[in-house]
DNA sequence: CAGAATTGACAATCATTATTGTCAGATAAC
DNA sequence: GTTATCTGACAATAATGATTGTCAATTCTG
């Protein structure tokens, strides 16, 4: 952000281009270009051995770029996992929407659609499942976050009518869920792939159902 | 190993006492030491930020001695993880058996043990739930060891006759079971015990009922 | 007590990598 | 073509902490 000229920034007038791009564009362009990086760095030898010299030279970016972009390689593996995440939680609703208004057959698209594009991005998949644990408290909020989203697609939540809120005990449910799918996940990414995704669907299913099930109870 | 007089070794002569000890026993009484004081710190800071010389200060040695007993940090972080694993294990085994035969009466048996175990005792609770992620593959490889056991001691595997073995599925399903118990011990560790230990058994019983009507069905 | 083994304190080395700084060459605007 | 801006390569700095080495003090044996 300091980079930026401040000086003819309140003018209307862009920024010089480069490439056919102005500065503010260009600088989005290698901030994604660093994610990018970082994604399939992350992938082949993890976070804790990537190093911000190896990500720069995956992006094609020196490491003056770097630190534009980022504060430090904390905030680099943050935005990669958001961006990761965001997406296939969006692809999930989506896919959730598109199944209809039956619980079990929302769950089951979306379990569908996850584990299919795990399969697809085994190095996004290690970033969000392996890379993400353990790092930093900064981090493991993140984590937490993105946890609570996933489950509200799987099994929306039924809202306490007293507190506004949901319950300890549904806290405790969705965590469980959550845990179960993500290690079957973390498993099957790791043996490469074994089952065919039906069959993995089917197993992380049968955990969620414990979820919702309690839910349906709590609607009554 | 290398500091041991071997010079002597052979004879059935003991080595010289120190403190009433022998040279044996003084050098596992010091990586006794070294493993609690490990736990105490992890439980302080972190593993992350656990420097060699703060634990050898909190076990009241010297650098000299850690190196002695551990070829480096990591294989005390190992050992320190396999001492309260094992222990808690062996303590659950011993649970589920005094409750006699019912699969559900042995689960809840095992599964109070340990949330009661990890309320008790906060600081090597965070050793094996928080400590333990991804630090490196030889590390990843002892959990998922200490996975499989826990899980067998839940729900007690049912081996595929044919193969002799249990099925792939079978493994899906103790992961997905594992990783719910854990995560649900996670979050509420983490939350200092908010809820009653009881209600807690409850939920995470309630994701194992998954593993152990599966097993039930395949032991038809 | 004399001599050897053992211990504790601490300095020295070594390695790694993040982060900042410099500068010459490239690119666009006029 | 000239100048200001931007870019890429790379060196300099800094911080951290593991690991090894030294040496004097302590504790045992005979």
């Amino acid at each position: 952000m300091a980079h930026v000229n401040t000086l003819f920034m309140a003018s209307s007038r862009k920024a010089r281009l480069y490439g056919g791009m102005d500065a503010e564009e260009r600088r989005t362009e290698r901030r994604l270009k660093l994610i990018d990086a970082a994604i399939e760095v992350y992938g082949e030898v993890g976070y804790r051995s990537a190093t911000v010299k190896a990500i720069c030279e995956a992006a094609e970016l020196t490491e003056r770029y770097f630190y534009e972009s980022f504060a430090n390689s904390e905030a680099l593996l943050i935005a990669a996992y958001n961006h990761v995440v965001g997406h296939l939680h969006e692809e999930m609703t989506a896919a959730a929407a598109a199944a209809g208004d039956d619980a079990e057959a929302r769950l089951h698209a979306a379990l569908t659609l996850y584990f299919t594009r795990l399969k697809e991005h085994p190095k996004p998949a290690r970033v969000f499942l392996l890379e993400i644990s353990g790092i930093s408290p900064a981090v493991d909020a993140v984590k937490l976050d993105a946890g609570r989203v996933f489950s509200d697609i799987l099994v929306p939540p039924v809202l306490d009518a007293k507190h506004g809120d949901r319950g300890a005990a549904a806290t405790l449910l969705s965590t469980g869920m959550v845990g179960a799918v993500i290690s079957i996940a973390l498993r099957w990414v790791s043996k490469q792939y074994p089952q065919p995704v039906e069959d993995v669907v089917a197993i992380a299913a049968s955990f969620c159902r414990v979820a919702l099930a309690a839910a349906d109870r709590r609607q009554d």
